[in-house]
DNA sequence: TCTGGGGTCCTAGGACCC
DNA sequence: TCTGGGGTCCTAGGACCC
Protein backbone atom coordinates (compact mmCIF):
# COMPACT_ATOMS: atom_id res chain seq x y z
CA UNK A 1 0.00 0.00 0.00
CA UNK A 2 1.14 3.29 -1.16
CA UNK A 3 2.63 5.79 1.76
CA UNK A 4 0.62 8.36 3.05
CA UNK A 5 0.95 11.57 5.19
CA UNK A 6 -1.71 13.25 6.58
CA UNK A 7 -0.66 17.14 7.76
CA UNK A 8 -3.62 18.45 10.35
CA UNK A 9 -3.82 21.42 11.87
CA UNK A 10 -6.31 24.03 14.21
CA UNK A 11 -7.31 26.55 12.05
CA UNK A 12 -6.30 29.96 13.82
CA UNK A 13 -5.30 27.75 16.62
CA UNK A 14 -5.04 30.74 19.72
CA UNK A 15 -8.51 31.85 18.73
CA UNK A 16 -9.95 28.83 17.71
CA UNK A 17 -8.78 27.81 21.66
CA UNK A 18 -10.39 31.35 22.96
CA UNK A 19 -13.45 30.45 21.11
CA UNK A 20 -14.19 27.35 22.65
CA UNK A 21 -14.49 29.01 26.38
CA UNK A 22 -16.57 32.26 24.89
CA UNK A 23 -19.39 31.21 22.49
CA UNK A 24 -19.77 34.89 22.26
CA UNK A 25 -16.51 34.69 19.97
CA UNK A 26 -17.90 32.36 17.43
CA UNK A 27 -18.16 35.03 14.67
CA UNK A 28 -16.17 37.60 15.10
CA UNK A 29 -12.90 38.91 14.83
CA UNK A 30 -10.33 37.66 17.07
CA UNK A 31 -6.52 38.24 17.27
CA UNK A 32 -4.18 36.83 19.89
CA UNK A 33 -0.70 38.87 21.11
CA UNK A 34 2.72 37.81 21.00
CA UNK A 35 4.55 38.57 24.89
CA UNK A 36 4.05 41.55 26.32
CA UNK A 37 0.81 42.38 23.83
CA UNK A 38 3.21 43.38 21.36
CA UNK A 39 2.31 41.96 18.15
CA UNK A 40 -0.51 40.18 16.82
CA UNK A 41 0.38 36.34 15.76
CA UNK A 42 -2.76 34.55 15.11
CA UNK A 43 -5.55 36.31 13.53
CA UNK A 44 -9.52 33.96 12.52
CA UNK A 45 -10.46 34.32 9.03
CA UNK A 46 -12.59 37.78 9.62
CA UNK A 47 -9.53 39.57 11.46
CA UNK A 48 -7.27 38.43 8.42
CA UNK A 49 -10.33 40.21 6.12
CA UNK A 50 -9.64 43.65 8.22
CA UNK A 51 -6.13 43.86 6.78
CA UNK A 52 -4.47 42.33 10.36
CA UNK A 53 -1.22 41.12 8.88
CA UNK A 54 0.84 38.14 10.94
CA UNK A 55 3.51 39.93 13.13
CA UNK A 56 1.74 42.96 13.03
CA UNK A 57 2.47 45.75 15.96
CA UNK A 58 -0.43 45.97 18.55
CA UNK A 59 -0.09 49.60 19.06
CA UNK A 60 -0.44 50.51 15.46
CA UNK A 61 -3.98 48.52 14.89
CA UNK A 62 -5.28 49.07 18.25
CA UNK A 63 -7.54 51.94 17.46
CA UNK A 64 -8.39 50.25 14.38
CA UNK A 65 -9.60 46.77 16.24
CA UNK A 66 -11.07 49.26 19.23
CA UNK A 67 -13.79 51.03 15.84
CA UNK A 68 -14.51 47.53 14.08
CA UNK A 69 -15.15 45.36 17.62
CA UNK A 70 -11.64 42.86 17.29
CA UNK A 71 -11.15 40.72 20.66
CA UNK A 72 -7.95 41.21 21.35
CA UNK A 73 -6.06 38.50 23.66
CA UNK A 74 -2.94 37.91 25.62
CA UNK A 75 -1.71 35.03 24.87
CA UNK A 76 -1.97 31.80 27.42
CA UNK A 77 0.21 29.71 26.46
CA UNK A 78 -0.90 27.04 29.31
CA UNK A 79 -4.34 26.35 27.75
CA UNK A 80 -3.23 26.52 24.64
CA UNK A 81 -1.00 23.80 25.47
CA UNK A 82 -3.07 21.88 27.42
CA UNK A 83 -5.24 21.85 24.14
CA UNK A 84 -2.95 21.08 21.71
CA UNK A 85 -2.46 17.93 23.54
CA UNK A 86 -6.52 17.13 23.78
CA UNK A 87 -6.41 17.57 20.03
CA UNK A 88 -3.48 15.01 19.88
CA UNK A 89 -5.52 12.74 22.14
CA UNK A 90 -7.66 12.31 19.42
CA UNK A 91 -5.82 12.11 16.36
CA UNK A 92 -3.72 9.00 18.33
CA UNK A 93 -7.14 7.60 17.66
CA UNK A 94 -7.61 7.74 14.24
CA UNK A 95 -3.59 7.00 12.82
CA UNK A 96 -1.11 4.57 13.94
CA UNK A 97 1.57 6.86 13.90
CA UNK A 98 1.28 10.62 15.18
CA UNK A 99 4.32 13.22 14.85
CA UNK A 100 3.53 16.30 17.08
CA UNK A 101 5.39 18.95 15.11
CA UNK A 102 4.28 21.44 16.51
CA UNK A 103 1.51 23.10 19.44
CA UNK A 104 -1.06 22.90 16.18
CA UNK A 105 0.01 20.88 13.44
CA UNK A 106 0.64 16.78 13.58
CA UNK A 107 1.40 14.52 11.01
CA UNK A 108 -0.23 11.40 11.00
CA UNK A 109 0.19 8.23 9.32
CA UNK A 110 -2.34 6.93 6.61
CA UNK A 111 -0.30 4.63 4.88
CA UNK A 112 -2.58 1.47 6.08
CA UNK A 113 -6.32 3.02 5.28
CA UNK A 114 -7.39 2.75 1.93
CA UNK A 115 -6.53 5.11 -0.31
CA UNK A 116 -10.02 5.74 -1.41
CA UNK A 117 -11.19 5.98 2.15
CA UNK A 118 -8.74 8.32 3.35
CA UNK A 119 -10.95 11.33 2.47
CA UNK A 120 -13.73 10.11 5.00
CA UNK A 121 -11.47 9.24 7.75
CA UNK A 122 -9.90 12.98 7.38
CA UNK A 123 -13.40 14.60 7.26
CA UNK A 124 -14.56 11.90 10.58
CA UNK A 125 -11.27 12.90 12.17
CA UNK A 126 -12.06 16.41 11.96
CA UNK A 127 -15.35 16.55 12.94
CA UNK A 128 -14.58 14.82 15.85
CA UNK A 129 -12.12 16.66 17.00
CA UNK A 130 -14.44 19.60 16.72
CA UNK A 131 -16.93 17.79 18.63
CA UNK A 132 -14.16 16.52 21.43
CA UNK A 133 -12.33 19.39 21.36
CA UNK A 134 -14.47 22.37 20.34
CA UNK A 135 -11.29 23.29 17.74
CA UNK A 136 -11.33 23.57 14.05
CA UNK A 137 -9.03 22.14 11.62
CA UNK A 138 -8.19 21.62 8.12
CA UNK A 139 -6.71 18.19 6.97
CA UNK A 140 -3.87 17.88 3.94
CA UNK A 141 -3.16 14.21 2.49
CA UNK A 142 -0.05 12.88 0.39
CA UNK A 143 2.37 10.48 -0.19
CA UNK A 144 5.47 12.90 1.86
CA UNK A 145 5.31 15.39 4.12
CA UNK A 146 6.16 18.67 2.09
CA UNK A 147 3.09 17.29 0.01
CA UNK A 148 0.80 17.03 2.77
CA UNK A 149 1.82 20.44 3.82
CA UNK A 150 1.10 21.59 0.46
CA UNK A 151 -2.74 19.74 0.62
CA UNK A 152 -3.02 21.06 3.75
CA UNK A 153 -2.25 24.97 2.29
CA UNK A 154 -5.15 24.37 -0.13
CA UNK A 155 -7.56 22.80 1.95
CA UNK A 156 -7.18 25.87 4.14
CA UNK A 157 -7.55 28.16 0.86
CA UNK A 158 -10.07 26.14 -0.78
CA UNK A 159 -13.32 26.09 1.07
CA UNK A 160 -15.48 23.94 -0.83
CA UNK A 161 -12.99 21.08 -0.38
CA UNK A 162 -14.92 21.06 3.27
CA UNK A 163 -11.36 20.72 4.90
CA UNK A 164 -9.82 18.03 3.60
CA UNK A 165 -7.47 17.74 0.23
CA UNK A 166 -5.94 14.72 -0.86
CA UNK A 167 -3.30 14.79 -3.03
CA UNK A 168 -2.53 11.41 -3.57
CA UNK A 169 -3.21 11.28 -7.54
CA UNK A 170 -0.36 12.66 -9.69
CA UNK A 171 -2.30 14.67 -11.93
CA UNK A 172 -4.50 16.37 -9.62
CA UNK A 173 -1.71 17.42 -7.78
CA UNK A 174 0.18 18.57 -11.11
CA UNK A 175 -2.65 20.72 -11.83
CA UNK A 176 -3.04 22.31 -8.88
CA UNK A 177 0.88 23.01 -8.63
CA UNK A 178 0.32 25.39 -11.36
CA UNK A 179 -1.81 27.68 -10.03
CA UNK A 180 0.25 28.26 -6.34
CA UNK A 181 3.21 30.81 -5.84
CA UNK A 182 5.99 29.02 -4.95
CA UNK A 183 6.41 30.67 -2.02
CA UNK A 184 3.79 28.91 -0.15
CA UNK A 185 5.81 25.84 -0.42
CA UNK A 186 7.43 24.55 3.06
CA UNK A 187 11.03 25.36 3.09
CA UNK A 188 10.79 28.34 1.03
CA UNK A 189 10.84 31.05 2.73
CA UNK A 190 12.41 35.16 1.67
CA UNK A 191 15.60 34.67 0.63
CA UNK A 192 14.97 31.03 -1.05
CA UNK A 193 11.49 33.02 -2.90
CA UNK A 194 14.01 36.22 -4.18
CA UNK A 195 16.38 33.36 -5.41
CA UNK A 196 13.66 31.46 -7.35
CA UNK A 197 11.90 34.68 -8.81
CA UNK A 198 15.08 36.02 -9.91
CA UNK A 199 15.75 32.29 -11.72
CA UNK A 200 12.05 32.54 -13.78
CA UNK A 201 10.84 29.64 -10.78
CA UNK A 202 7.12 31.36 -9.96
CA UNK A 203 4.88 28.52 -9.24
CA UNK A 204 5.01 25.05 -7.36
CA UNK A 205 4.74 22.95 -10.60
CA UNK A 206 8.09 25.45 -11.62
CA UNK A 207 10.11 24.64 -8.63
CA UNK A 208 9.13 20.32 -8.89
CA UNK A 209 10.29 20.65 -12.77
CA UNK A 210 14.40 22.01 -11.56
CA UNK A 211 17.18 19.50 -11.77
CA UNK A 212 17.39 18.94 -8.74
CA UNK A 213 21.39 18.31 -8.21
CA UNK A 214 22.07 21.80 -9.89
CA UNK A 215 19.20 23.12 -7.49
CA UNK A 216 21.34 22.73 -4.74
CA UNK A 217 24.03 25.58 -5.82
CA UNK A 218 21.35 28.05 -4.87
CA UNK A 219 19.14 26.12 -2.85
CA UNK A 220 21.48 23.38 -0.67
CA UNK A 221 20.44 20.29 -0.01
CA UNK A 222 17.16 21.87 1.90
CA UNK A 223 15.96 22.63 -1.29
CA UNK A 224 16.96 19.51 -3.12
CA UNK A 225 15.22 18.02 -0.85
CA UNK A 226 12.18 19.99 -1.56
CA UNK A 227 11.90 18.89 -5.13
CA UNK A 228 12.16 14.82 -4.66
CA UNK A 229 9.40 15.86 -2.05
CA UNK A 230 7.35 17.69 -4.34
CA UNK A 231 7.72 14.42 -7.15
CA UNK A 232 6.41 12.20 -4.68
CA UNK A 233 9.53 10.82 -3.38
CA UNK A 234 9.87 11.02 0.83
CA UNK A 235 13.22 12.51 2.18
CA UNK A 236 11.83 13.06 5.32
CA UNK A 237 10.79 10.18 7.20
CA UNK A 238 7.91 10.43 9.89
CA UNK A 239 9.16 11.28 13.93
CA UNK A 240 7.22 9.72 16.55
CA UNK A 241 9.76 9.77 18.73
CA UNK A 242 10.65 13.25 19.44
CA UNK A 243 14.48 13.84 18.93
CA UNK A 244 16.65 15.01 22.23
CA UNK A 245 16.55 18.67 22.08
CA UNK A 246 19.95 20.43 22.07
CA UNK A 247 19.30 23.50 23.29
CA UNK A 248 17.60 25.81 25.67
CA UNK A 249 16.92 29.24 25.66
CA UNK A 250 14.55 31.71 27.91
CA UNK A 251 14.48 35.06 26.58
CA UNK A 252 12.26 37.84 26.91
CA UNK A 253 11.69 41.45 26.17
CA UNK A 254 10.86 43.71 29.34
CA UNK A 255 7.71 45.49 29.30
CA UNK A 256 9.97 48.32 30.18
CA UNK A 257 13.69 49.73 29.85
CA UNK A 258 15.93 48.83 32.19
CA UNK A 259 19.42 51.04 33.09
CA UNK A 260 19.93 49.55 36.32
CA UNK A 261 22.41 46.79 37.34
CA UNK A 262 20.95 45.73 40.04
CA UNK A 263 17.25 44.89 38.14
CA UNK A 264 18.70 43.74 35.15
CA UNK A 265 20.78 40.97 37.61
CA UNK A 266 17.38 40.66 38.64
CA UNK A 267 16.02 39.84 35.32
CA UNK A 268 18.33 37.29 34.23
CA UNK A 269 18.14 35.50 37.86
CA UNK A 270 14.09 34.72 36.90
CA UNK A 271 14.79 33.88 33.75
CA UNK A 272 17.68 31.13 35.60
CA UNK A 273 15.34 29.95 37.14
CA UNK A 274 12.62 29.35 34.50
CA UNK A 275 15.73 27.35 32.48
CA UNK A 276 16.58 25.27 35.43
CA UNK A 277 12.38 24.60 35.18
CA UNK A 278 12.31 23.30 31.63
CA UNK A 279 16.12 21.52 32.30
CA UNK A 280 14.72 19.38 34.55
CA UNK A 281 11.08 18.67 33.23
CA UNK A 282 13.38 17.26 30.68
CA UNK A 283 15.96 15.18 32.68
CA UNK A 284 18.58 17.93 30.70
CA UNK A 285 21.77 19.65 31.96
CA UNK A 286 24.00 22.48 30.72
CA UNK A 287 27.36 23.17 31.26
CA UNK A 288 27.79 26.50 29.13
CA UNK A 289 25.07 29.25 29.75
CA UNK A 290 25.78 32.29 26.87
CA UNK A 291 24.42 35.29 28.51
CA UNK A 292 23.25 37.93 26.61
CA UNK A 293 21.12 41.78 27.08
CA UNK A 294 20.65 44.40 24.71
CA UNK A 295 19.07 47.72 23.40
CA UNK A 296 15.88 48.35 21.22
CA UNK A 297 16.62 48.59 17.86
CA UNK A 298 13.40 50.67 17.59
CA UNK A 299 14.87 53.16 20.05
CA UNK A 300 16.55 55.20 17.28
CA UNK A 301 19.18 58.13 18.79
CA UNK A 302 19.27 56.06 21.92
CA UNK A 303 22.88 54.85 22.28
CA UNK A 304 22.86 51.14 21.50
CA UNK A 305 24.50 48.71 22.95
CA UNK A 306 24.45 44.67 22.79
CA UNK A 307 26.43 42.69 24.86
CA UNK A 308 26.65 38.65 24.40
CA UNK A 309 28.90 36.57 26.87
CA UNK A 310 29.60 32.75 27.31
CA UNK A 311 29.78 31.43 31.52
CA UNK A 312 31.15 27.87 31.98
CA UNK A 313 29.68 25.93 34.65
CA UNK A 314 31.71 24.04 36.95
CA UNK A 315 30.13 20.83 35.53
CA UNK A 316 26.91 20.28 33.93
CA UNK A 317 23.90 21.52 35.78
CA UNK A 318 20.14 22.16 35.65
CA UNK A 319 19.88 23.75 39.28
CA UNK A 320 18.26 26.79 39.35
CA UNK A 321 21.04 28.61 42.15
CA UNK A 322 24.12 27.59 39.89
CA UNK A 323 21.86 28.58 36.72
CA UNK A 324 21.27 32.07 38.75
CA UNK A 325 24.90 31.62 39.46
CA UNK A 326 26.57 31.86 36.28
CA UNK A 327 23.63 34.59 34.72
CA UNK A 328 24.50 36.90 37.15
CA UNK A 329 28.42 36.72 36.61
CA UNK A 330 27.11 36.82 33.17
CA UNK A 331 26.36 40.62 33.76
CA UNK A 332 28.80 41.06 36.46
CA UNK A 333 31.99 40.73 33.92
CA UNK A 334 30.05 42.87 30.95
CA UNK A 335 28.12 45.69 32.80
CA UNK A 336 29.22 49.26 31.96
CA UNK A 337 28.58 52.50 33.57
CA UNK A 338 27.58 55.02 31.77
CA UNK A 339 27.39 58.94 32.22
CA UNK A 340 24.56 61.19 31.89
CA UNK A 341 22.73 58.67 29.46
CA UNK A 342 22.47 55.07 30.55
CA UNK A 343 21.89 52.44 28.10
CA UNK A 344 18.01 51.45 27.98
CA UNK A 345 17.89 48.21 27.76
CA UNK A 346 14.86 45.90 26.32
CA UNK A 347 15.77 42.77 26.75
CA UNK A 348 17.52 39.61 28.09
CA UNK A 349 18.40 35.98 27.59
CA UNK A 350 19.92 32.66 28.75
CA UNK A 351 20.73 30.24 25.86
CA UNK A 352 22.42 27.19 26.20
CA UNK A 353 22.73 24.58 22.94
CA UNK A 354 25.33 21.64 25.11
CA UNK A 355 22.49 19.94 26.84
CA UNK A 356 23.25 16.60 28.04
CA UNK A 357 20.80 14.16 30.07
CA UNK A 358 21.98 14.78 33.45
CA UNK A 359 22.20 11.45 34.63
CA UNK A 360 24.98 11.00 31.53
CA UNK A 361 26.60 14.26 31.98
CA UNK A 362 30.61 13.38 33.60
CA UNK A 363 31.69 14.29 37.06
CA UNK A 364 34.45 15.85 37.81
CA UNK A 365 36.59 13.53 40.22
CA UNK A 366 36.37 16.14 43.26
CA UNK A 367 32.37 16.93 43.13
CA UNK A 368 32.40 20.62 42.77
CA UNK A 369 29.01 20.32 43.19
CA UNK A 370 26.27 18.24 45.27
CA UNK A 371 24.46 16.48 43.06
CA UNK A 372 22.64 14.12 45.28
CA UNK A 373 21.39 17.42 47.23
CA UNK A 374 20.83 19.80 44.44
CA UNK A 375 18.47 16.91 42.80
CA UNK A 376 16.49 16.16 45.80
CA UNK A 377 15.77 20.49 46.42
CA UNK A 378 15.04 21.23 42.79
CA UNK A 379 12.36 18.11 43.22
CA UNK A 380 10.58 19.91 46.17
CA UNK A 381 10.95 23.48 44.72
CA UNK A 382 9.23 22.00 41.49
CA UNK A 383 7.15 20.08 43.38
CA UNK A 384 5.77 23.25 45.29
CA UNK A 385 5.58 25.39 42.03
CA UNK A 386 3.32 22.64 40.82
CA UNK A 387 0.93 22.37 43.14
CA UNK A 388 0.65 25.94 44.37
CA UNK A 389 1.36 27.98 40.72
CA UNK A 390 4.60 28.95 39.54
CA UNK A 391 6.67 31.04 41.71
CA UNK A 392 5.63 29.70 44.90
CA UNK A 393 9.04 28.74 45.81
CA UNK A 394 12.01 30.39 44.08
CA UNK A 395 15.80 30.93 44.79
CA UNK A 396 15.85 34.12 47.03
CA UNK A 397 18.28 35.69 44.29
CA UNK A 398 15.23 35.46 41.97
CA UNK A 399 12.43 37.03 43.68
CA UNK A 400 14.20 39.53 46.31
CA UNK A 401 12.87 42.95 44.71
CA UNK A 402 9.09 43.04 45.54
CA UNK A 403 8.47 45.52 42.61
CA UNK A 404 9.20 43.72 38.51
CA UNK A 405 8.29 46.53 36.86
CA UNK A 406 10.54 44.45 33.51
CA UNK A 407 8.03 41.84 34.04
CA UNK A 408 6.39 40.63 30.89
CA UNK A 409 2.93 41.57 30.30
CA UNK A 410 -0.54 39.66 29.47
CA UNK A 411 -3.11 42.34 30.41
CA UNK A 412 -5.90 40.27 28.25
CA UNK A 413 -5.39 37.21 29.15
CA UNK A 414 -8.17 34.56 29.62
CA UNK A 415 -7.98 32.35 32.52
CA UNK A 416 -6.30 28.21 32.53
CA UNK A 417 -9.76 26.87 32.29
CA UNK A 418 -8.38 23.42 31.90
CA UNK A 419 -5.43 22.85 33.88
CA UNK A 420 -6.59 24.97 36.88
CA UNK A 421 -9.22 24.23 39.20
CA UNK A 422 -10.27 27.88 40.94
CA UNK A 423 -9.93 28.69 36.88
CA UNK A 424 -12.53 25.83 35.60
CA UNK A 425 -15.39 27.44 33.19
CA UNK A 426 -19.00 27.59 35.41
CA UNK A 427 -21.74 26.79 32.98
CA UNK A 428 -25.09 27.92 34.47
CA UNK A 429 -28.50 25.72 33.27
CA UNK A 430 -31.81 27.85 33.45
CA UNK A 431 -34.81 25.87 33.39
CA UNK A 432 -37.14 27.75 31.33
CA UNK A 433 -40.97 27.68 32.45
CA UNK A 434 -43.33 25.49 31.85
CA UNK A 435 -45.06 26.72 28.58
CA UNK A 436 -42.26 28.94 27.63
CA UNK A 437 -39.35 28.08 24.85
CA UNK A 438 -36.10 27.26 25.95
CA UNK A 439 -33.95 30.14 26.40
C1' DT B 1 4.33 55.55 24.77
C1' DC B 2 3.85 50.66 22.51
C1' DT B 3 7.50 46.14 17.74
C1' DG B 4 7.57 37.91 20.52
C1' DG B 5 9.94 33.56 21.73
C1' DG B 6 12.08 29.26 20.85
C1' DG B 7 13.59 25.88 18.06
C1' DT B 8 16.37 23.15 13.87
C1' DC B 9 19.45 22.61 10.10
C1' DC B 10 23.04 24.02 6.82
C1' DT B 11 27.32 26.25 5.22
C1' DA B 12 31.67 28.50 5.34
C1' DG B 13 35.76 29.20 7.42
C1' DG B 14 39.25 28.69 10.95
C1' DA B 15 41.95 25.70 14.10
C1' DC B 16 44.13 21.71 14.55
C1' DC B 17 46.03 17.20 13.55
C1' DC B 18 48.69 13.62 11.11
C1' DT C 1 61.00 30.12 -8.00
C1' DC C 2 58.01 29.38 -4.38
C1' DT C 3 53.35 25.97 -2.91
C1' DG C 4 50.92 19.48 0.68
C1' DG C 5 46.78 17.18 1.34
C1' DG C 6 43.10 15.69 3.67
C1' DG C 7 40.60 14.84 7.55
C1' DT C 8 37.77 16.37 11.93
C1' DC C 9 35.80 19.59 15.00
C1' DC C 10 34.00 23.91 16.34
C1' DT C 11 31.69 28.30 15.73
C1' DA C 12 29.22 32.11 13.72
C1' DG C 13 25.79 33.41 10.89
C1' DG C 14 22.02 32.63 7.76
C1' DA C 15 17.61 30.62 6.69
C1' DC C 16 13.55 28.71 7.93
C1' DC C 17 9.80 27.08 10.83
C1' DC C 18 5.69 27.75 14.07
Amino acid sequence: MSRALALIDGNSFYCSCERVFDPKLASVPVIVLSNNDGCAIARTAEAKALGIRMGEPYFKIRQMCRAKGVRVFSSNYTLYGDMSSRTNAVYRQFARDVEVYSIDESFLDLSDVRERDRVALAKDLRATVRQWTGIPTCVGIGPTKTLAKLANHIAKAVPELGGVCDLTDEAERAAWMVGISVGEVWGIGRASLARLTAMGVDTVADLRDLDPRPARQSLTVVGERIIHELRGRACLPLESVPARRKGCAVTRSFSSRITEREVLEQAVAAHATRLGEKLRRDGLAASVVTVFYHTSEHDRGDPMRSVSTVVHLPEATNDSRHLIQAAIHGVAKTWKEQGPTPWRYSKAGLVTTDLVPLDQAPRPLFDALDRERSGALMAAMDACNSRFGRGAVVPARAGLVAKRTWSTKFEMRTPRYTTWVSDLPVAKAVLAPAGHPHP
